[in-house]
Parts: C-alpha cells; structure tokens; sequence
DNA sequence: TTGAAAGCGCTAACAT
DNA sequence: ATGTTAGCGCTTTCAA
C-alpha cells in the first residue's frame, strides 16, 4: 500500500531509512538503538514507522565491528551427543537467549583434538566470553592456552574444571560421598568405582567423595575395584567386565555417569547378572533416560541446567564477576530409583 | 627475543603488520589471504613473519562485513537434548567443518515457541546458510517465513520438511514399511503405531510405511492403534497406556523413534508386560542408547548425522544446489534386536 | 534535538 | 608487485 517502493534489491540500511524520513543516518541510529533522551516523538514515530515498512534489520557484522562486541559466547565441549553436553548446553543456551546472545558450539571431540583450532577460532570471533567444559588436568598445552584466553576473553569452566580458573560445577565429592553411603547403607561392602579419565575434575571429585564414604565406614580402599579409563560406554562396559573378574567381585558398583552406568547394567545383564537383583548400580547426573531405562537409575542429580545457566550469568550478566577468579559449587543430590537395593546376603 | 615490541594493548591489525614489515597494508591483506600470484617471496616472507611474531589473528566481523558472508551457518532445531537432533548436529557441525564454517544453534523449543525469534536473528547475523530441522505441515505464518527466508539464504530442510522447499530425509515411508514388515513377519497382527504428531513429515511418512505394510499384508487398518499426540516421553507412555487398555490390544508396536520407543517399553513394563515376550517393539533412528537399552532395541537405522552432513554440502559446497529446490530421500534399513520377537499364540 | 564526520578492520577494484 | 582508495553499515564524539 505504500506509494514508495526502496529498491528491492539489497536490504534497507540506515541511509535508506533516513532518505526515507528526512534525518540523517546518525539519527535513526540513535533512534533504533532506543535513545529516547534525545529525539522528538515526532521525528522518531517517522523513523520507526519507516524502518517498520522498510524492513530494516540492523548488520550484525557492521555492528559488532563498531562496538567491538559480537553478541555471540563461545561453548567448548567435548561432544554434543553426549547427554552430559546436552543437558549443560541446554542450561547456557537459556541464560545466553536471556541476555541477548547466542551460542556458538565448539565440539573439540573426545579427545580434544579440536581444541587448538576451537580456541584459535573463538579468538577470531571475538566471542564476548568463553564457557569451557571441556577442562582437564595435565595437559599443559591446553592449560597455558586457557589462561592466556582467560587474560583476553571472559572466561568461565563449567562442570568440570582445572587450574586456577573461574568455574562452576557441581559439588562432585560430595556426590561421591552420598552415592556410596547409599551404597554402604544398603549393606554392601564391596563397592566398585567406574568412571573417566582421573584428568578430569568429575572423576577425581567424585573418586574422593567414594574414598571418603569407604573410610568414613571403615571399609578398606581396594585399588582393584576402581576403573578410571576412557570415558565411553564400551570403556565402562570393559571396566565391568573386568569387576565382575575378580576374585571377590563387588555387589555395587558406583558409576560416575548415567549413560556409562547404562551400559554397566547392560554388560552384567550380558553376563546374567541381573540390577538390582545381583548388582545394585549408582549413576551420576540424573540425564533424562535415567528415569525411562530398567532398571530405572538411582543417581546423583548434578544440576547441568542451572550450572550451565549460571555460568553464562557470570560471565554476561549484571554481576559479571569482573576478572576476579570465582568458584562456584553446587550441591548436588541422591535419586533413589530401581538400581540399588540392599544385599543379598545369600549370594 | 624480538627487538621491536609490539604495543600490547590492542590486538594487532593489518596496518600494524604492514607498519613492521615496511609494506602497504593492502599487500599484507593480499598476502595473508594467500594471493601468490602477485607477491615477491621476500616481502612474502618478511609479512608472514611480522604477522606469526605479532601473533595476528584476522578480525571476523571486518572481514565479514567487507564480504558481506559470515561463514556461519545457522542449526535450527526443537531440542538439542533429543539425541535425534544431537545426532543431526554432529553431522552438520562435521560438514561445516570441513567447509571451514561454524554452526550457530537455533534451539526454538519442541512447541516452536521461538521460531520467529530465532528467524529474525539467524537473518540479522547474516548467516551463509540455514538447515532446518523443525517443518511441520499447517502452520502457515511459518510456511510463509521458511519460503521468505529460502529467498534470502541458501535454506534447506534436514530430516522433517514440509512445502515445495529444498530438503534432505532419510526414506519414512521405506522406514516404516521395513519397521512393520518386521513385526508381520514375526506372526504379529495386531501391531500399534505410536509417534509424534502427524504434521511432522516423519511421523506421517512412517505412518504411510507402517499402512503399506498392512495393506499388503492383507492386515485391517485399525486407526485405534494409532497414536500420534505429542512427540514426548510422556506422550509415547500415555499413548502405549491407551493401547493396553483397548479391548483387543497390539502385539507389538511400532513406534517412530526410539526414545520414544524406550518410554513405551517402560510403559508396558510398569504394567507387568514384557518386551519382547508379551510385547515387541520397534523403534526408529538407531541413535546411541539403543543397544544399550535392555532390552536394546529393534529400529531402524537413519542415517541423521549423514543427512546433516550431505545438508551442509548442498548448501554451501562445491556442488551446491544454487536455486534449484532439491530433494534427497536417503535409504534407511532395519537393525534386528532384543526389542521384538515371534508372537507367541498361547498368550 | 539533530547533523557532521571519523573510524572499527578488512576487502577489492583500480592505479601505478 | 605494490600502493591508493573507496567503501561495507554501524556507533559515537563533537559541533551546531
């Protein structure tokens, strides 16, 4: 209905809107960005009607080449397919989209190998902060890396962490020590440890919290009934094989993910032992198939959403912890499901 | 060891690089760029080394602003949390990749609640181009945005799809015909369909399949077999619930995806049946868990994260598909396991 | 309240 | 082979 028609041909920049309503550029700029202080209301219902019929969309190259600032964070995680990244991803997304940004995914694989070209990429970006869940211990090439990126983008760990970084995660030896008191508490004593690589924050946290709940209960540690090797279901799957071995096998065995417990309970029911009948099984998460799988897992709800969501907010948001180093740890909590049960002391 | 220092300050730029090395900075620009046709090896030399001791890293949003492209594409999805769209992303995050791109994820929620919104940000950030994972028939304001935005950027449909837009699928009907061919086979003939809803290409191409499949059977279509509300968890177990209740309840069950799938099994479980002996199940997608699932599950294996791959290749490679609206059906087949078994007559 | 103008860092057409 | 120059579309300081 408009008797003038912009050239359709390339989309409508700020000069175009001010041809259209007679201002300069500078004013519809101001206008647009909402700087209510200083225009007419007259003048400004002319510029904004005619970005509303023009369509105009503001550059966002354009823009984050002005400020500076693109907008955009940078998560790095291991594997999205992963329901761990998923779940932590899920969380990042929500506080991003409340604040105005938008998540770049940087998957640098299992074994990290992406990670140099990740962060390489992050810096050319110019992301306006950096949540890493990909962190681990020892690798010192990475570690340098993350500190020299920590002295020039925000940069915040999530879930699991290393060095003397900002980071956010979970209370893990704390849900170590409650998945393996809930153990103890059922009556078993010899409780097998299944997890990662001991690199990793998560398996080492969650490794103490198990050694804390042996001493505390005054069960002997014994270094055979622990499997710290990849992090992967057929890594899990060999680990219990090799527990179900041993001389005295466990009756419990504490697994330090859902989807890794998952396929514990699937290579004892491969060998006839059925959970929790024959082996009581603790994961670690709560993920989402955790309640649908059979048995359902009892596990350690570690809040992913809310740490996710909680790192952007410091990294981004009003409170933004500035440069110094935070530490933030959350509590975490037993879910008692079909998994576990107490011994068959007629075993 | 170098004599002169930079100012550390800022980050470097072209100028500064062309300030050490005594050139234009245009000719650093060309030179970076990896024009050899027009530079001599010494000046080559000198720049590539100024710029390697400067620690240079080229400005993204400069760069993507003089070229107009970003070399970004945008993910549109319902759920990252759903391994069938985690699967896709892994294949589409492989394919950018290799085109030297980066993914930008558009989660818009399972209700599409933030389609528009992501819509208008995927068209302000300018990205080179969008794969779309969340078609559905009949809602036209989206119908209209998908064809406005096919004409602005390379667009095209992964997995679900809808309208006369480019897209790539693995083959529903195909799927759901070997799904249900399956079961016949195996004696069943009451057999229930259970998906999500039917404005989804995937459920209502399964469906297709799944009747094929009975028709040529000579088996009655029985539309109380057939539930398809929401595509959830919740849904899929309300949906097997209703189907136990029916006077003459299915046999087996085909259900158009696994997790889905997992969520019945667990139904029927928690009414006393068992799968497979009192009940089979097929799924569909083949993601991760189910060959861990116990029982692990009977599917159909769709090939998602080839689908995202070949999705990107057509958008953005070298033998993109320019203008032309393109469909790609790839082949999908069945994998035999635990989750279905011949019907016992004596039940 | 609005206009003018510089500049963000880069590309690319043109000139030399 | 290299230098010059004009933008890309926006923000922002300074004048008017």
């Amino acid at each position: 209905m408009s008797a003038q028609r912009p050239q359709s041909t390339s989309r409508p920049t700020l000069r175009t809107i001010a041809g259209f309503s007679g201002v300069h550029y500078s004013t519809v700029s101001r206008i647009l960005r909402g700087d209510v202080q200083r225009t007419t209301v007259e003048t400004r219902e002319r510029v904004l009607k005619a970005a509303e019929e023009l369509g105009y969309r503001p550059d966002f190259a354009a823009r984050a080449l002005a400020t500076g600032r693109s907008q955009t964070l940078g998560l790095l995680v291991p594997d999205m397919r992963d329901p761990v990244f998923s779940h932590l991803h899920a969380g990042v997304e929500r506080g991003a989209h409340e604040l105005g940004y938008r998540v770049l995914v940087y998957p640098i694989g299992n074994d990290g190998s992406r990670f140099a070209d990740g962060i390489e990429n992050i810096l050319q970006r110019g992301v306006d902060g950096i949540v890493d869940a990909t962190a681990h211990f020892g690798a010192d090439a990475d570690r340098a890396t993350r500190e020299l990126v920590r002295n020039t983008t925000p940069y915040i760990q999530a879930n699991r962490f290393s060095g003397e970084l900002s980071r956010i995660a979970g209370d893990d030896v704390l849900g170590g020590r409650l998945a393996t008191e809930h153990l103890l508490s059922l009556g078993h004593r010899r409780i097998g440890f299944i997890a990662g690589e001991r690199v990793y924050s998560t398996t080492s946290g969650r490794l103490d919290g198990y050694r804390e709940a042996l001493d505390n209960a005054g069960v002997p540690y014994d270094e055979d009934l622990v499997f710290t090797r990849h992090y992967s279901l057929s890594s899990a799957a060999s680990g219990a094989n090799r527990l179900f071995d041993l001389e005295n096998p466990p009756t419990a065995i504490f697994v330090g993910d859902d989807s890794l417990a998952m396929a514990v309970i699937r290579a004892a029911w491969d060998r006839g032992l059925q959970t929790p009948r024959d082996l009581s099984v603790v994961g670690y998460n709560n993920v989402l198939m955790s309640g649908v799988f059979i048995p359902s897992l009892t596990t350690i709800d570690n809040p992913l959403e809310e740490i996710g969501r909680l790192a952007v907010e410091r990294l981004l948001g009003a409170d933004a912890y500035a440069h110094q180093v935070i530490e933030l740890t959350l509590p975490v909590r037993l879910v008692v499901r079909e998994s576990s049960a107490p011994l068959r002391r007629n075993s």
